[in-house]
DNA sequence: CGCGACTCCTGCCGGC
DNA sequence: TGCCGGCAGGAGTCGC
């Protein structure tokens, strides 16, 4: 589910509910996530106002006068709105509570998620040695192509390094280097530049297809319906083992690629 | 330093 | 129908 555009779609969809308002108490049932909740988290943060939601790659920053909450949703991680006192199912590990009697619940079930506590958040070790946003001005082919030089990784896994760009996870890799026509076992130090502006191009052209997807989900989730994906049909390549390429017919293939299934075409993809 | 393997944890799906 | 193995949208860490 946290794509970097279903974590943008939350931020967006839980910001008008947080913005101005005032934390009156935080409830933490369970400290085992990636990493415990560290003790005084809670104490840091109650009673401060929170002033914006902003997102740095996958992570969500909660910006209160004392500091910010880092929260990142791992592999199974959601966040909803809830009145204060719903009852909380078993993964429902936190809720923020807040002056107007609504909360943010964090659920997660796998517990792969984190969260954090920091007055200077983009400092924090989790985030400081991040690589630039897909979508801001810092992203480019350029970027890739130098970063890239004496690699000798697949370029699917680079691509998928949060040190190099942030935000492209497995699924986005996949369609990415099919939209750009590169093959994502080729070594990633062995792709000129011009390649590289296509692959640039493609990741944008996909994640904002799926952020503009991402905001029919936001519905479905709040409605709890979870995220049935629409998003899902536009998919060229990813989950679409054997059946027909979208551009020659070709039956796509499945192969792992550093741990991680990966779907692309072998003629469409050199 | 780069790279590959491993790790955390629960839910769910497909196959038998 | 029920059980079991395998796999899942992330990413830090360790050993070589």
């Amino acid at each position: 589910m946290p794509e970097l555009p279903e974590v943008e779609t939350s931020r967006r969809g839980i910001a008008p509910f947080l913005e101005g308002q005032a934390i009156t108490r935080i409830v933490i049932r369970d400290r085992r996530l990636r990493w415990p909740v560290e003790p005084g988290f809670e104490r840091k943060l109650t009673g401060t106002t929170i002033e914006s939601v902003d997102r740095r790659a996958k992570y969500l920053l909660i910006r209160t006068g004392r500091g910010s909450v880092i929260l990142h949703l791992g592999m199974s991680g959601h966040v909803h709105i809830v009145d204060t006192g719903t009852p909380a199912g078993v993964h429902d590990h936190v809720d923020i509570e807040l002056a107007s009697g609504k909360a943010l619940r964090l659920r997660d079930p796998r517990r792969f998620g984190s969260l954090h506590f920091s007055a200077t958040p983009l400092e924090h070790p989790l985030l400081a040695a991040l690589g630039p946003e897909p979508l801001g001005p810092d992203f480019s082919g350029r970027h890739l192509w130098e970063r890239s030089r004496g690699r000798r990784v697949a370029v699917k896994q680079f691509v998928m390094t949060p040190q190099v760009v942030v935000g492209v996870g497995n699924i986005y890799a996949s369609e990415s280097l099919f939209l750009a026509g590169i093959h994502p076992k080729r070594a990633a130090g062995r792709i000129a530049e011009a390649r590289y502006e296509r692959l640039a191009d493609a990741v944008r052209t996909v994640l904002k297809k799926a952020i503009r997807a991402g905001g029919t989900t936001l519905r479905d989730f709040y409605g709890g319906d979870g995220e049935a994906g629409y998003f899902k049909q536009e998919l060229a390549v990813y989950d679409r083992e054997d059946l027909p390429c979208v551009n020659c017919g070709d039956p796509v293939r499945a192969d792992v690629i550093g741990q991680r299934m990966s779907y692309y075409c072998v003629r469409c993809q050199t």
